[in-house]
DNA sequence: TATATCTATCGTATTATTGCAATAAGAAAA
DNA sequence: TTTTCTTATTGCAATAATACGATAGATATA
């Protein structure tokens, strides 16, 4: 998307805006659906569930490793993906954070 | 980004990438927390805050206003810019539920 | 060793996003 | 009416994201 210019915002700025590109895919949000709800975390058993091919399915999961909110066990000839915890964490904190915020009433309210 | 196949996906998947593209943006971090923590709405305001030209501005706060998040009231010759509350309880219960799961047992843990 | 299975990566086409200057649009004030 | 103030829109260049076929890599099995 044309050159972000990340620098200008703060580091918790950035942060929140990558973690919510990371949930900023629909197929992305069923992989995490179903690693949340179902026990199979096996990369073949997602591309199974997801009506998108192999390629793109291994390249969403490579973007949630990216930003650290998957990573992944390789567990031969399988790679099982799993919620990384920590990270989950972290943004259930930060987005907790946000919209525990009041509105701060101004001229439209 | 090329073209997502969001016609594949449940509307609700679809919802929630949506509503987490629209915070997927350092500018619009700061639009909404600006939003949330001062008394001032107006566009004017905005721009002074944020370090991008003004034309750019105006665009973040059209993709807020598309998705919902946001609702300008002309104030002439001013522009305020609102969070709606509505649409902000739902991203909230959204995303809530999503990081309210528990992480579902698998080989990994 | 040869084959089969599973996943990652590469290459490429297409579309979306970001950013800004310039300009248009709208309303109030002079 | 003309000017001024504020915001939206347009047009453009540059870069990022999506999707998939093809292929490489790694490991187990025959």
């Amino acid at each position: 998307m044309g050159v972000t210019k990340t620098q200008v915002f703060t580091d918790r700025q950035n942060r929140i805006a990558d973690l919510a590109k990371a949930l900023a895919h629909p197929a992305r949000i069923a992989i995490i659906q179903h690693l949340l709800k179902e026990k199979s975390c096996v990369c073949g058993d997602l591309v199974e569930v997801l009506p998108l091919a192999q390629a793109t399915v291994s390249q969403h999961l490579k973007e949630l490793k990216n930003i650290g909110i998957l990573h992944g066990e390789i567990n031969p000839p399988r790679v099982c993906y799993c919620i990384n915890e920590t990270v989950w964490q972290e943004a259930k904190a930060i987005f907790g954070e946000i919209f525990e915020s009041e509105v701060a009433p101004n001229c439209c309210n």
